[in-house]
DNA sequence: CAACAAACCAAACACTTGCTTGGTAGGCTA
DNA sequence: TAGCCTACCAAGCAAGTGTTTGGTTTGTTG
């Protein structure tokens, strides 16, 4: 009863490995005998923890998920100012880009291909809510004054997600630049634009 | 002698089909069987025309890459001011995913692993070079004065890179909004911002 | 010490994968 | 008509794949 931390210490572990493997080679690259290996085990023994290899990326990616969407829905609900949520939107995401690195590759690398399969339909529903996320931020900012009244705010809507999740595709947690000056950056680019003032 | 484009025909023809489901399923998820599948033939006879399976992404993405880049060398090589040339790259780069969806996507979505192979280090090649073109055009554009000077440059170049290419993962040729009508919201966000004035 | 469960091994199975081989249909040319 | 070439078929192989099964080790608990 009190051994849940201690009784999932394995199955975590194992979860990790083939997180790393996932993001870094892709989900079909990686072979159960790569993570076996990586683990120090024989491929079947992997079977005792989990029932396919379709469960393990579902673990990793469905929580994942739960978390960052509920950072979301924290904003949303707070009562900060459009332009202040927007801010912070972008800063949990670059934040979780830090703490998820993996999970986030995965799920930037494989969703196309994984949503094709009923188990995974999930995803394009989170991906539908992530719309709903930003667009309200949007719309928001717009109608309070804060944003421009001549932007397409579906196509703004797709290039602040676009540049924020490929960030995994580059960025190294511990690296010389921070997730936090990076979100700076960015926001600045964002907000302001690169032309001299 | 006078048959080069009518002998290549039926090659073109399998290339731009294994290029439509590299790009929509990913090459590893791409058998030789569906790419025959596709075409109407048993998978043995893609090897009349192709001696591997490896062989036919690298011909997809070194012509590519060869059309591409000569038009970056262009723009260089003009006589325009840098944020003419600035805005001159950005589109020439939705043309690219204009013209050549498949392409783009399947570089985009498999470098990464390609690249590990010896075959494929001329893709890394390219991304530097890319990533030349770039830096070059940045910072002309803040030694002229055209551009900010408290930018990360690398750091813009990223987000303009990302940004820019990874819309192939959402453009669709003949949708409603066409590669010009994205390159002039992108540069009015990139160059200006969001913020109302 | 006996009982038990978690973690793992050893070996295999069924299937999929890229690719090879020897042969054939049909059109073009000398 | 004979020869040749392009495009393809039919059948299969060897390696790699996810997964299953029955048994073994190791530590814990009553």
């Amino acid at each position: 009863m009190t051994e849940q931390t201690q009784t999932s210490t394995r199955r975590d572990e194992l979860l990790a490995i083939a997180a790393e493997l996932f993001a870094t080679k892709g989900f079909k690259n990686t072979t159960v005998r790569d993570i076996a290996d990586a683990a120090g085990i024989l491929s079947g023994s992997l079977y005792h923890h989990f029932d396919s290899k379709e469960s393990m990326v579902d673990e990793i990616l469905s929580s994942f998920q739960t978390e960052l969407f509920g950072k979301y829905a924290e904003i949303l609900a707070g009562t900060d100012d459009p332009r202040a949520k927007l801010e912070a939107a972008v800063r949990v995401s670059f934040e979780t880009i830090d703490q998820h690195n993996h999970e986030v590759a995965i799920f930037q690398n494989e969703a196309a291909y994984l949503g094709t399969f009923e188990r995974f339909a999930y995803l394009a529903d989170r991906n539908q809510q992530s719309r709903d996320v930003w667009m309200t931020l949007l719309t928001e900012g717009v109608s309070s004054g804060a944003l421009r009244q001549d932007l397409d705010i579906e196509l703004v809507y797709r290039f602040i997600r676009d540049t924020v999740w490929v960030a995994v595709s580059w960025y190294r947690p511990g690296a010389k630049l921070s997730h936090h000056d990076i979100a700076n950056q960015y926001l600045t680019i964002l907000l302001d634009g690169i032309t001299s003032p």
